[in-house]
DNA sequence: TACATGCTTCGGCCACGACCGAAGTGTTCT
DNA sequence: AGAACACTTCGGTCGTGGCCGAAGCATGTA
């Protein structure tokens, strides 16, 4: 136990892991810069990461990618940070703060101003009933996510789980329904993933559906 | 973020922190010994500790009582014993193991065998629903729970949630609903905390209350 | 074949922090 | 008042571990 928060308890280890936390998997190059040190220092961590089983390694030519072994892992980062709050990057008045605050993914839903604002939506409708322990989908709501096509994959009964969002202090909706939110939405186009962050960019047409279909402004989101 | 990871990551301190998991306080002294350091050590960790907001502080005459600061801090604790295990005491064939894979409490509810069984007695009568994301009572389950005498506090919907076991790998009931039984089991005189332990004590009262009312087997619990 | 790229291993430097003994502060008991 | 107790602060030692430069393997590309 000791040893694994050990891990994570170094600020270039805990960069990796951040960076991994979208879900995605990064090459051994890509993860030293997230990490701000040398690509010989940034081998070692990658070798402890993996070795205690945080990460898992895929060979793919040259390159090695790296990502989370399990959401284990990513639950416990989260948890980890719904009370730490995330680290501060230092970089030269960085902006990227905001672009977070504003839409991103964690691990496989979606974060952030627009994860929180989605989740009260729904809500407020009569969609899901969330507490902090956990949630269900009213049948309104199953009627409303069969029409939008983001129909959670059937099974066991329970499709959401709140996830306590480090900058709004805020739940918003993970688990098997946040899954299929956040894939409905990629699948319109309404957000798209971007480049070394794991923040979402709202398109165009995301502007449009949200508010057609949600009711929100996420023009909104960027200010504040 | 990482230096909260890093404060948990250090044995001495981890020790500490998983003593006072059950929610329950302690002074500097019976710290120092869960932590296995000196009390000068233990007394800089505690102030360590208490500087980042994961302990809280309540002077009493010349003791000094340190608890868990919120119940944020438990589930961060949690979600990283549920990927790595507890720590090892290597004290000498440590036979307190057993006792606490047999029954312990996890912070405010009831966890190891007897809880996993709990949950599976419940989830096969068809009185809770528990899925990885989450869990609802049935009517059924409400009312059997009402006549148990363990109704959770009225308000929000959703009563359990699902709470990995680091010993069975499988889920029990925390959560409203998980407190409610807990406290019911305390007062009926079933379990007993005991000194220095998260572990329970099953009473013969609750061996046979267990039996009558569950269908539980609690002696088959203590072997295995 | 020669060269570039991605990544790891090796070696040595350095700093942080965990640890305890001794001494100091404050509280309770007799 | 004096002793016992709970706990903290100070001072100094020591080990662990993070870090990078240089060199070593691979695996691609010219």
């Amino acid at each position: 136990m000791a040893a694994v928060a050990a891990l994570i308890g170094d600020p270039a280890r805990a960069n990796i892991l951040t960076a991994l936390l979208d879900g995605r998997a990064l090459t051994a190059k890509e993860l030293a810069f997230a990490a701000r040190v040398s690509p010989q220092t940034t081998s070692g961590h990658l070798t402890k990461l993996t070795g205690a089983g945080l990460l898992a390694l895929e060979k793919q030519g040259r390159h090695r990618y790296f990502r989370l072994a399990s959401p284990l892992v990513g639950q416990m980062m989260e948890a980890v940070m719904a009370f730490a709050g995330p680290d501060e990057q230092p970089r030269s008045t960085w902006r990227g703060g905001e672009a977070l605050r504003t839409a991103r993914t964690c691990y496989d839903h979606i974060a952030g101003r627009l994860g929180v604002a989605l989740a009260d939506v729904l809500t407020e409708r009569g969609h899901v009933a969330l507490t902090s322990d956990g949630g269900e989908v009213t049948p309104s709501g199953h009627a409303f996510l069969h029409e939008f096509g983001a129909e959670p994959v059937p099974g066991k009964r329970v499709f959401c789980r709140p996830c306590l969002d480090w900058s709004e202090r805020r739940p918003h909706i993970a688990g098997r329904l946040g899954v299929a939110l956040a894939c409905r939405c990629f699948e319109l186009g309404w957000i798209a993933r971007q480049r070394d962050t794991r923040a979402l960019a709202i398109t165009a047409a995301g502007q449009d559906g949200f508010a057609a279909r949600f009711g929100l402004n996420v023009a909104e989101f960027g200010r504040a």
